[in-house]
DNA sequence: GAAACATATCGATATTTTCGATAAGTAATA
DNA sequence: TATTACTTATCGAAAATATCGATATGTTTC
């Protein structure tokens, strides 16, 4: 093994950096240090991996394809290092879907501070495009998404099974009625995610598609703000039974039976492909799966699917 | 970064020798160098690895928790030099169940050592569970299995739709029939798959359990076998439609057409959690993908599933 | 208790890493 | 063009580390 983790540490402060001596003051070492460990490793595998443009360097292809490999082993072996440090679990960056980032994660991650006072954590709630593009960066190490993504770094697992509701206030007509038909449906006023949301999304292709018209009185980018909407009556909406089951519990809404839509859905786990889980990340998986388990008992949500 | 890569092969190799005479050995290293390695290790963190029983070593438990994580760095580092030193892939270890590695493991190796010729590969055919085994041990890279495998420590990936087909020889009086219902199967001679093979599994899952008798003539442990009584007119059989495809090309064999039953089921990738792929293991998923892809317009066999 | 075998330790040596100082190159600007 | 400000590369010295052979120490087996 010719290879030290310290070259390669090196070799990415310099490659993320472009520049040698801002690396090594990051790494608080002399810049002929660094200088030096970059043409070590270059000289021991006799391949080049920067282009030398005049005083500057510029990673050439061959640093492009080692940069992700070499973050990886890092990535492995810091968390071999806080394993060998006394157990304590590293610093964690979690990305989450808005639906799963307000009514899911911060649930979860607060289980995961209670049981690890000491580890940091970052959780960012940003859109499902977002946090792919976050994974794919490495700026995440997991990611909690809905809705099908499928990137060739990526790896998807399956997490949990959620499901669109229809609901209205209880005073509304329609809460007094069994089951609603298309045709019912059409004729209400609705309040909806806005376009471009993952909600609103399968609420066009799984129910928008099959009325034969929809009047869409209010879209919000809320969920917090269309249930206040709803309790006041100004009409009918469709949201995940996450957000929802507080206000069902309390009565303060109720659902809608639409038993021809199938609405279910599927959460899942996606991290970058060449970037194995650090512990804490394994940690935090355990706790979502504990948790969805958990679920079944207290909010009528779904078993995760195996395959 | 305290730590380094030669601490870390040192540990594991001591780990998996336990002995550290033997493991120097292997290394061609000193006695003492590698033992001063492991206490120096083992100081630098302040934590020791092993239980001294008077002469002997003994991975304790914080050891063998690190095992597993070390051997993960230590397959990423390797990965790393052989990507450095000239991008040859290094040696691939792959595990395949019988039907896989009998029809299409073999194919897909052979497309493999013919655009790496250089690489070394090891394909171990065996049933799921020793698979799984091998995996679970560091003994495979990846494991290509049918079934449902569900582990802690697997990561299971889809990777492409297979299907069991009834059939005949060509002079059967089935052989000229639309499509066989329950009545018909359960009056037939069968010739099957020993119990214990994935085959037989689903054939006493999908069909076996929905016919009101079965009549099982002759149970063999090899598909040739089976294709060959079944030609001879001794009784009709189910297998995969891989093993089939040159049958029923040739006309030495004929489909039994029962669309009473769904008879699909998939094929998966699997490898441990903790083992990042190395390049090798990546390029053959890649060509493991794109035969299926390609198996398409010449075989029959459908798509991979996304999710 | 002796022989065989294992790990731990010690001092000496070779190697590697690191540093500061300095050389040398480029780009912007006066 | 000369100067300034900024880079990266190189050199020799000093410090840190790895490795070795020899030896001490402990355990097991007979």
């Amino acid at each position: 093994m010719k290879l030290s983790l310290r070259q390669l540490e090196i070799f990415a402060a310099i490659a993320k950096t472009q520049n040698v001596s801002r690396a090594a003051e990051r790494l608080a070492m002399s810049q002929s240090a660094a200088s030096n460990a970059l043409v070590e490793l270059e000289r021991l595998y006799d391949c080049p991996l920067f282009d030398r443009i005049g005083k500057s360097l510029h990673l050439n292809a061959t640093g492009q394809g080692l940069l992700p490999l070499v973050e990886g082993v890092l990535a492995q072996a810091r968390d071999i290092e806080t394993y060998l440090s006394g157990g304590q679990l590293g610093p964690l960056s979690v990305g989450a879907t808005l639906t799963i980032g307000n009514y899911l994660a911060t649930l979860i991650i607060a289980d995961y501070l209670r049981q690890h006072p000491e580890a940091p954590v970052a959780l960012q709630v940003a859109n499902t495009d977002a946090i792919v593009e976050r994974l794919l960066r490495f700026d995440c190490d997991l990611g909690l998404i809905e809705g099908d993504v499928s990137h060739p770094d990526l790896l998807i697992e399956p997490w949990m099974e959620d499901e669109l509701v229809v609901f209205c206030a209880p005073q509304h007509p329609l809460a007094q009625v069994a089951a609603a038909d298309n045709a019912i449906l059409a004729s209400q006023d609705w309040i909806l995610r806005e376009r471009g949301s993952g909600t609103r999304g399968q609420f066009n292709r799984d129910i928008a598609r099959h009325l034969p018209r929809l009047n869409v009185r209010l879209e919000l980018e809320h969920t917090e703000a269309i249930k206040r909407a709803v309790e006041s009556g100004l009409g009918i909406s469709c949201l995940s039974r996450l957000a929802l089951r507080e206000a069902f519990r309390r009565g303060s809404l109720v659902e809608i039976s639409t038993p021809q839509f199938d609405l279910r859905r599927h959460f899942f786990f996606a991290r970058h492909r060449l970037r194995q889980p650090t512990a804490a990340a394994r940690r935090l998986r355990e706790l979502c799966l504990a948790f969805s388990a958990g679920a079944d008992d207290t909010t009528g949500l779904q078993l995760p699917f195996i395959h």
